[in-house]
DNA sequence: GTCTATACCGTGATAGAC
DNA sequence: GTCTATCACGGTATAGAC
């Protein structure tokens, strides 16, 4: 029928993104998304093995780029003039926005569903992330040594913990218990917000002084 | 059987508390509630309605007393000497720990089972929540108006959704990306870590001044 | 009112024919 | 590679016994 029709396995993965990202993992069946890119049921379980595994292909599809433009960032920030908090923690907030800016790698929503699905800490990627990234660890791990000297190791990575926890749960969009800002229905996910909120309060929270 | 059997309500409201908490939401099936509690599978819905009222229902249990204790704590604070933002964090976290301290109440894998539910939004209990606990909110929002007179009240706003956020992702115990504790496999549920980390992190993040 | 047995439909997964 | 048929399991609804 159509005649640009890409090969069953990218159909899959282009139809299954859009339906993770509109109604979630659980929300989504297979038979929505065989049906939608015009493939036989059978068809996931063929090319992706399990439902688990195609939406880790889906997941893994956009976020290798994401951790590459991140450490690309890391790169420029150390060769160039000497390094801030602020600077290193826009080296992670900056590719992040880029990418929800860019509606052919997913967007906004994508974004949204990523730190969701690492906040909630979801079963399908628990073990696959946190090795497979390893590398994205270590670079921070030692930027933030370098900017944040007077810090003991277990301090540092307590604070860096609880960093990227309140950056991730802001991309989410989650509102955890929609308190707080109820007279403006704004968004956590607005660019303009993180500059102007997330950064500042994730940056007093690094720099704080020790405690004896 | 057994001869000191509750009413077939609790039975099912005990069994489901903890299989809920074992198994999570999705992982746990309505014929494995109703087996363990030796009641038949119509039951839930029969007393419940629905697994989705059942689970609202296990919650809503134990956060109902928790949210007074939190209130309890505010009255006492402001009631007595001028209250300190480390003061009015710790009337949050204080009812927190002493919950998860109390096997009884579920103890603490029920404050992990809860701090996850809101952390991920969980569809059971967006609705449900956000408005019954209004008071909560406005209780909250009037006390850290006190303590923090120099911000606006879109920053206050800001720096208290981001506080709460990282303080229940503590809770949930998700660690993120497993990232930056590798040395130490430390949990982010344990007391100490709380008291010693996440409160001065929290209340250096708040108490910051506000950008001119 | 309470409880039981059972049926219904949607889910992910899989074996086997083509 | 693809398709059909089938499976076990999930939440839910209901008729009927007590």
């Amino acid at each position: 029928m159509d005649s640009t029709k890409p090969d069953t396995t990218s159909r899959i993965l282009d139809v299954s993104e859009r339906l993770f990202v509109e109604h979630g993992f659980e929300g989504t069946s297979l038979r929505m998304i065989t049906q939608q890119a015009g493939v036989n049921l059978a068809a996931v379980n063929y090319h992706f093995g399990s439902k688990d595994a195609l939406f880790e292909a889906v997941f893994l599809r956009r976020l290798a780029p994401l951790i590459t433009a991140c450490l690309t960032e890391l790169d420029v920030l150390e060769k160039s003039s000497t390094p801030t908090v602020e600077g290193l923690v826009m080296s992670f907030i900056r590719p992040c926005l880029m990418l929800s800016k860019d509606p052919s790698r997913g967007g906004a929503m994508f974004v949204r569903l990523m730190s969701r699905t690492l906040v909630e800490n979801h079963r399908v990627l628990r073990d696959t992330l946190s090795q497979q990234y390893s590398v994205f660890v270590d670079r921070y791990n030692a930027a933030f040594e370098r900017v944040l000297p007077g810090l003991s190791a277990d301090e540092r990575a307590w604070r860096m913990h609880f960093s990227f926890s309140v950056m991730f749960n802001a991309f989410a969009g989650n509102d955890v218990l929609k308190i707080f800002t109820r007279s403006q229905v704004v968004s956590a996910r607005d660019p303009d917000m993180i500059v102007k909120h997330l950064l500042p309060y994730v940056v007093s929270a690094l720099v704080a002084p020790a405690r004896g």
